[in-house]
DNA sequence: CAAAAAGTAAACTCACCAGTGTAGAATTGA
DNA sequence: TCAATTCTACACTGGTGAGTTTACTTTTTG
């Protein structure tokens, strides 16, 4: 059995994700946290020293389960039509997940009033959304592809997955997509992609 | 020339929209806003009974701005491509323009806590994306196109402006497209569009 | 120019909230 | 079982903020 320690903590955070989600950083009060993980105030400052370090202790699982999401590996002997749609798949099941898409609304709230902190973790982003970069400059070698800036393409593949897949789902509160239209999406997604950076047919 | 009490209401509305955009809905005093209009605190009040009410006002005004951005009639006779064309070009003008960016900036922060809010307003959005709808409904007849569901597509057609155009500006404050793109932009976007809703070549 | 309308500064009420201090109760682990 | 750790309730500080009141000045308008 988990120590009691542990169990409360675990509450404190499931009760901030829920009242930062609901509330806003600025509008979420540690009282409320409190109340709603049944636990003392007191107890939330022993185990986090401001609403500030909650905040950001939320922040960074949110970059941890996008981190072990996407590993791509370009293959130059394969065709790169099932290559993009595998990729297309990975990112589908991140953003499909509801509790990544509960943390990402708890951040994205904050990146709108504070774009000098969606700059900063953008960039270790932009560094992992490179493993997606560096999978585009491999593949803008293959003979199937057009590929001028690398970034770019990988940005607009995002752009297409997360038209659909996420903003959505964030800012609206839409349903996620369901898993069995991952298949299709990701093959129209890969459609669309081609027909800017393919070649030929 | 206008009236002080004009000029100051307008003023007033000038620095919520400003103070909104930095600190959101809850970090937003009244204090602040009226000491950056230049204006008593008093007389804030004397235009808005409240902080929900300047806020509403404001919100009017971005979803005015955006009714009155795109009127679409689809011609049977002419080509798909360029009516598309068209269509793209309204809607980049509109996300383009950075008084709407800033405005929208402020509606989405409050979207992601309400998605209540979000709903309602979404409702009324769809009612004019829905004169897109329409367009593609009566477009779905051309023998250029296969189109199975209007709004759906609508809906795509939108995403694929918004994921190059809308969102990064929103979220990660990118700057906006600079006009002399918006033709190699549409252009791209009706590309893809085409690649997957379009008959043949 | 005089009354009505609108603006002003400043003090005030009332509520909320981040964070601390304390004294005692429950849990843990040796 | 006993000492260390952790949890709890509760009161407290210092600060902020929405909205009001008041006594007074400026602008508008007939």
């Amino acid at each position: 059995m988990t120590t009691l320690s542990a169990r409360k903590k675990a509450a404190i955070v499931d009760a901030a994700i829920d009242i930062f989600q609901k509330n806003g950083f600025q509008g979420s009060s540690m009282d409320a946290i409190a109340q709603q993980a049944q636990v003392s105030k007191r107890t939330v400052y022993n185990h986090f020293p401001s609403k500030q370090a909650l905040f950001e202790h939320i922040a960074q699982s949110v970059w941890e389960s996008a981190n072990q999401a996407t590993v791509a590996q370009f293959d130059a002997q394969q065709n790169i039509e099932p290559q993009l749609r595998v990729l297309a798949m990975q990112e589908l099941a991140l953003v499909g997940d509801a509790g990544f898409l509960r943390l990402s609304r708890v951040l994205m709230a904050e990146f709108i009033h504070e774009p000098s902190m969606a700059q900063a973790i953008l960039e270790r982003f932009n560094k992992e959304e490179s493993s997606l970069t560096q999978w585009m400059q491999k593949a803008s070698q293959h003979p199937q592809l057009t590929i001028g800036d690398a970034e770019q393409a990988g940005g607009q593949f995002h752009g297409l997955i997360k038209a659909q897949a996420f903003w959505p789902q964030i800012m609206f509160g839409q349903e996620s997509i369901p898993t069995d239209q991952h298949e299709q999406l990701a093959k129209q997604v890969c459609t669309m992609f081609l027909s800017v950076y393919g070649k030929g047919k």
